[in-house]
Parts: structure tokens; C-alpha cells; sequence
DNA sequence: TTGACATATGACACCGTGTCATCTATAGTA
DNA sequence: TACTATAGATGACACGGTGTCATATGTCAA
């Protein structure tokens, strides 16, 4: 978490920060990345960026937090519009996101974050996908889901259901930008996929 | 891949060569590793190292690599073994690399790769995997697979198969190493979710 | 005005990288 | 043996990035 220093600051101030630091973070991964260039970017002595974060890592999952946050809101938000439907609802979220990170500009920033997705970056990524997060917000995402339609008996299962659409959908979402893959050749490899899950690997 | 400098070593120094380079992969990351560390560890010069390799990643993809064929080998065989039996065959995989991983030692490589597993790392550890290898070596995987079993009509959908399952299993095996499960609680959790993929998310 | 506290600043020590000029070893040739 | 060409070994060095710290500046309340 940045320091409070960071949050002290005046909005136009700190949106130079955040803006300087997308720019970095987009340019290249976190760990190229340098503080160096935010410095150069944002016009503020070296000491200052140690005044409002702890380190790159730090401004790097404040930026990354936010816009999971974000993507959390529509998640739920399609499931409400999809009736429930968990597939349709991450189906749209993959396609939403590909559209992010081929949009080019500051938002090269997903690019790169799903180009060097860790599992540091990807439990950040996925924070809400977590056991205890699920649990957390049972009403918000539990009671939305359409149960009738999956082969599923228990709320455990269901967490495991979105662990596999999970890794699908990351895997899909990185494989997709690191083979520069067209958004229609993108979504149709998903959709693919997405059915098999749906109907089984199995012959019944 | 290394120079030929390095192969032309004699097998003494090149497994010096090899074993500090692993020591300082199974340290940290990739990207926190530092060559500095390698050269004390080896007893060589700087300039040595770069005669050998390109740089760090040089080095850690060669290591990474022999692991890769090392495991592809074990899948072929497993896929014998189990007379096809795509799933018997990949959880068998699973459980030996978190075996491995779970080894103290020099084998905390593996650990650390899966810890820092982005799409350049699981280009490599899944390089057998790709579109381009399995049709170049379609004798060795498609035929050994069983067909029947399976919920697909074609060459086309053994692909997507294969795909989420790797999917499916690194996902798996990042989670259980990051969130240090034991090895039966993985494995519990990651035949729940095989079953799952081999039934189908959805009711019938 | 003064003191206490928060914030800003940039020089600096430290560390790791990759290069390059120079040295050494080896092997082929006359 | 002496000469030469070629491969390999070496470590000093320039460069660039990080995080810290002593010092300067600003703010607010008494």
C-alpha cells in the first residue's frame, strides 16, 4: 500500500504520479520498469517517490489493485445482466479485457501485466476469485450465480468451477496477447473452450 | 540457447557451471537472481560467464528446457502406461512435479519457476504443448492418446483439450506451491477439478 | 515568534550489469 | 623448434539503477 503521504497529496498532484507510473508500467513489465523514468515522467525528486511508496512494486498493485477492483464491479454487473449465467458473465469479462489491452496508449499496461502474470500478479489479479474473498461476499456473488444450470451439488464446488474458468480464462487472456492473436481469433478459441467446459472432456 | 563456448567445456566446469547456476535459480527468481552470485558460487571470472551465456535468462532457459524434455519424456511414457488415459496421464505429472518441487535443495528450482511462472517461463515448461510441437510430432502424442474416450471429433479439439489442460494444471500447481498445500490436499483438490473438466461444468 | 511536526529534496554509497583490451593456451604448419 | 592463428580467459571499468539520509522547507497551533 502507498504511504499516506501519497493520499495527503492533492488530486492533481497524485494524478501525475498515477499517470506517470501507467506510462512506466506500460512501457514496459514491472520489472524492467525503473523509477527512475517515473521521476523523469512525473518531474519529482527521487526522495519524493520513497515519500509516497515503498518501492515500484508498491505504486505497481496500487495501479493493479484499482483496476481489478473495477473489473470485480462488471463481473457482477454481468451477472446480473447474463441471469446469472457464469459463462456468459466471464465470456464478456474476457472479451472486455482483450479490448483493454489492444487499445494502445497508457492501457498498454494490462499488455504487459498479463504478459508477466506471476502468481503474485495473478492472486492480485484474481483477488476476488479467492476462497476467502468468495466466502467474504457470499450474497454478491454465490446468490447471483445460476446454480440450476451447473453440475454442481455444494458452495464448494462452485469455488472450484471458478478456479477452472479462472485458469482458463487466464491462460486464454495471455496466450491471446503474447501470439498477438486478432480479438474475433482470441474470442473464438475461448468460446471453443469455454463450451468443452461446459459439456466435458468425457464421453458421456 | 548458451554459446558454443559452453559446450565445448569439459564436463567437470560445465557442471560446476551448471550447479551454481541452478544453486542461484532455486535461491530467488529469475529476476532477482544476480550473476554475481553465480561467478562466486562457480569460481569463475565475469567475463567467463559471458562467454558461455547471453546473459542471465540465457542460463535459466537452458536449465528450464532440460527439465521440459525431461518431463515431456515421462508424459509419453505415462500416456502408455495408462493406455491413453489423457487424464491418469497428466495427474500423474502433477503429482510427480509437486514432488519435486516439494524436494529441499537444489529442486527448489522448480519451485521457483512455478512461483514466477509468467507466459515466457510456461512457453517454455509447456513447450511440448504448442500447436507447432504437437503436430510436428503427432506420432508421439496424438496417436497415443485414446480417442474414444474422449468428447472430441477431431485433431482440432485435442488441442483445445490439451490446452485446458495445462491450463487447468499449472494453475493448480502455482496455486498449491504459493499457498504451500501439502501434496495430498493439492492432489485432492486438483482431482476434484479433473473429474469436474471430465464431466462437464454444466448440467445435462 | 517559536516549536513541533509533516513533507520535500538531491547528493551519495552501494551494487549489479555487460564490455573490452589484454593476456594465455592450444593446435596446425613450415 | 619457432611461428602464427584462433579460441578462450580475465578483471578493470563505465554505466545506470536503487534506497537512504542529512538537510531544507512548509504549516499550523500556541
Amino acid at each position: 500500500m502507498p504511504k499516506p503521504t501519497f493520499f495527503n497529496l492533492n488530486e492533481g498532484k497524485r494524478q501525475i504520479l498515477i499517470g506517470a507510473a501507467k506510462k512506466e508500467f506500460s512501457r514496459v513489465s514491472l520489472y524492467e520498469a525503473s523509477i527512475s523514468n517515473i521521476l523523469k515522467s512525473a518531474g519529482i525528486p527521487r526522495g519524493s517517490f520513497y515519500q509516497y511508496f515503498e518501492d515500484k512494486e508498491d505504486a505497481f498493485f496500487y495501479l493493479l489493485n484499482e483496476h481489478t477492483q473495477e473489473r470485480h464491479e462488471k463481473f457482477l454487473n454481468n451477472l446480473k445482466t447474463y441471469n446469472g449465467d457464469i459463462f456468459e458473465a466471464v465470456t464478456e469479462i474476457f472479451h472486455h479485457t482483450l479490448n483493454r489491452s489492444h487499445t494502445e496508449g497508457q492501457n498498454n499496461f494490462i499488455k504487459n501485466v498479463l504478459l508477466n502474470m506471476n502468481y503474485k500478479i495473478e492472486k492480485a489479479f484474481t483477488k476476488f476469485l479467492s476462497k476467502e474473498e468468495l466466502s467474504k461476499r457470499y450474497d454478491e456473488v454465490y446468490e447471483l450465480v445460476d446454480w440450476k444450470s451447473l453440475n454442481i451439488t455444494n458452495e464448494n464446488q462452485l469455488y472450484h468451477v471458478m478456479q477452472i474458468l479462472s485458469a482458463v480464462t487466464f491462460h486464454n487472456l495471455v496466450h491471446s496477447v503474447s501470439n498477438q492473436l486478432s480479438i474475433e481469433d482470441a474470442v473464438s478459441k475461448y468460446k471453443l473452450e469455454i463450451n468443452l467446459l461446459k459439456t466435458g472432456l468425457s464421453k458421456k
